[in-house]
RNA sequence: GCCGGCGUAGCUCAGUUGGUUAGAGCGCUUGAUUGUGGAUCAAGAGGCCCCCCGUUCGAGCCGGGGCGCUGGUACCA
């Protein structure tokens, strides 16, 4: 009876694991172009390539212990053999801190490296967001000098329209957390004598002003005071600030004017009170004056609104955003946002080595900045596939060979079918691959001297104008060529089609 | 975390007031065509109807709970 009760075995699904993705061909080769276009200008301003593990030991990268502050929070992390946690790395820079604390006496001061590669993120995906994705980053170590910020800006612009976006099509915003701090300062958040107090209360104002371009100037007041609630019903706790606070901080979110030396000129109206805050000024206005030395003031701006997240950042801050309007699945207009971010910290290599040793650096989402470019100019032309040579003699593989490895060495891509199946089911397979051409030598063909080239690509484009199976047989998309002149006619025929 | 939507074939989805053996399109395999891609036609393979409990003579459908996916929001080094 075991039988015919046929043996029910649970089948794997075949899913790729939740917040990961899978490339293909084209995205692979699209994402390989990207990738080397800008690192070559980073190579060009001098910066010189690192390849670290993918993999840290937790204690490196700092802060989030899995278990310990937020169990599962954010890092794939596990513990080794020896009890020692791992896990992988969740950015660039941290392995950055790690490699030039570790190597000091070997490098150059001020450091200047690039680096490329898959970061991970245990986190919960959304739209657009993995939990595997690739970012793009330069960085300079041991230069406390906003020229080092200044280069990265220019270098970033270089970077952008290397990777395909034009000028015009992006804008880099610059602001300095010194300011950010002065304008604490002078709302009574922060007192430069006793600077960890307060310090919830100031990430709060923080991420308000980072949600500007979201919520409005409305929805950023709401957070600064009692707090918000959202479309879903879901309430932000606000800073609590009183209105007084609340509008010195809005005064400097909308501080910027005209030109950046007017903007800097009411910021530092607004931080009159505090050292740090004009301290903060006097290098915005000197990232200014270097980027437009260099002729990039057109495509940097100073942006009072500019905060990237909290975290680590010590001086200027600094945002790359793209500016062309894209339609979105809903068919909705929207901007496309922020593609590259970065700034000056000036602490990460002390957890390390107890030394003040300044950075600043940029880091490229190369994922968004590929999807935005997918969007700007619309699908990719289709890839052409290889030349496909037919077998039709089972024990003529050699001959096929031969052609194959002739076109492959002229440059053509090229294969010999390797399935099984007859003559229909090889050409649609060279269909499905794209093939531009398919070569068929049967017997009569090898006793004539000759090949067949058939142009898939051309008979496709017939295909549209047929109505019956007849004119389809008849189409003229198939010639006989000698056979010692193959690649010279495959050569011929792929110019054709293109 | 919080709020909402949705779970049926590889994919996109139908499935009537609860009623026999659960359907379609696409894709896949085979054939009409033993040497020619499209279109057409025919046949075939492929289902824990997310899971558990309950109601019922009977549940893909009704009730409760769980899980998963997804959209928004929060967090994001």
């Amino acid at each position: 009876m075991a039988k015919n009760k046929k043996q029910k075995v649970r089948r794997p699904s075949a899913e790729t694991p939740k917040g990961f993705r899978d490339y293909f061909g084209a995205e692979v080769a699209e994402r390989s172009e990207m990738l080397s276009a800008i690192t070559e200008v980073y190579h060009r301003y001098g910066f010189d390539a690192l390849e670290t593990s993918a993999v840290e030991t937790v204690e490196a990268l700092g802060k989030f212990l899995p278990d310990v502050d937020r169990p599962n929070a954010g890092v794939f992390a596990w513990q080794d053999e020896d009890e020692a946690w791992m896990a992988l790395r969740y950015d660039l820079t941290a392995p950055l801190a790690r490699v030039y604390a570790q190597n000091q006496q070997f490098l150059p001061t001020p450091y200047r490296r690039y680096a490329v590669g898959p970061v991970w993120r245990n986190e919960k995906p959304g739209p657009g967001r993995y939990r595997q994705f690739y970012q793009c980053d330069a960085d300079t170590v041991g230069s406390a000098s906003p020229a080092a910020d200044a280069e990265i800006c220019a270098m970033l612009c270089d970077a952008l329209e290397a990777a395909g976006i034009e000028r015009g099509d992006y804008l880099i915003r610059i602001n300095n957390r010194k300011v950010l701090n002065g304008v604490m300062e002078v709302v009574g958040l922060l007192n430069p004598d006793a600077p960890d107090e307060g310090e919830e209360a100031r990430g709060v104002v923080l991420r308000a002003i980072d949600k500007l371009d979201r919520l409005g100037p409305d929805g950023v007041r709401a957070l600064l005071g009692e707090g918000r609630k959202d479309e879903s019903g879901d309430y932000t706790k606000g800073a609590g600030l009183n209105a007084d606070q609340t509008e010195i901080v809005m005064g400097f979110v909308e501080a910027e004017r005209e030109t950046g030396a007017a903007t800097c000129g009411r910021l530092r109206e607004l931080v009159e009170a505090s050292p740090a805050g004009l301290e903060g000024v006097a290098e915005l206005e000197t990232i200014a004056a270097l980027l437009d030395a260099q002729g990039y003031s057109g495509r940097a701006k100073i942006d009072p609104s500019v905060v990237r997240g909290l975290g680590y950042y010590t001086g200027p801050v600094y945002e790359a955003e793209l500016t062309f309007e894209i339609i979105d699945e809903k068919g909705q207009k929207r901007q496309f946002g922020s593609v590259a971010g970065g700034g000056r910290y000036d602490d990460l290599v002390m957890r390390f080595t107890g030394q003040h040793v300044p950075g600043t650096g940029v880091s490229i989402g190369l994922d968004r900045l590929l999807a935005a470019l997918r969007e700007k100019r619309g699908k990719a032309a289709e890839q052409v596939g290889p030349v496909l040579v037919t077998v039709m003699d089972k024990d003529r593989l050699p001959d096929y060979q031969t052609m194959v490895a002739e076109l492959r060495s002229a440059g053509i891509r090229a294969e010999m079918f390797l399935g099984g199946g007859n003559m229909a089911k090889q050409l649609k397979y060279a269909d499905k691959r794209s093939s531009p051409v398919a070569i068929i030598e049967g017997g009569n063909e090898k006793d004539a001297g000759i090949v067949q080239l058939k142009d898939l690509a051309l008979g496709a484009r017939l295909a549209a104008e047929i109505e019956t199976n007849e004119q389809w047989k008849a189409q003229p998309a198939q010639i006989e060529v000698p056979r010692e002149r193959l690649v010279e006619e495959v050569r011929a025929m792929i110019a054709r089609a293109g």
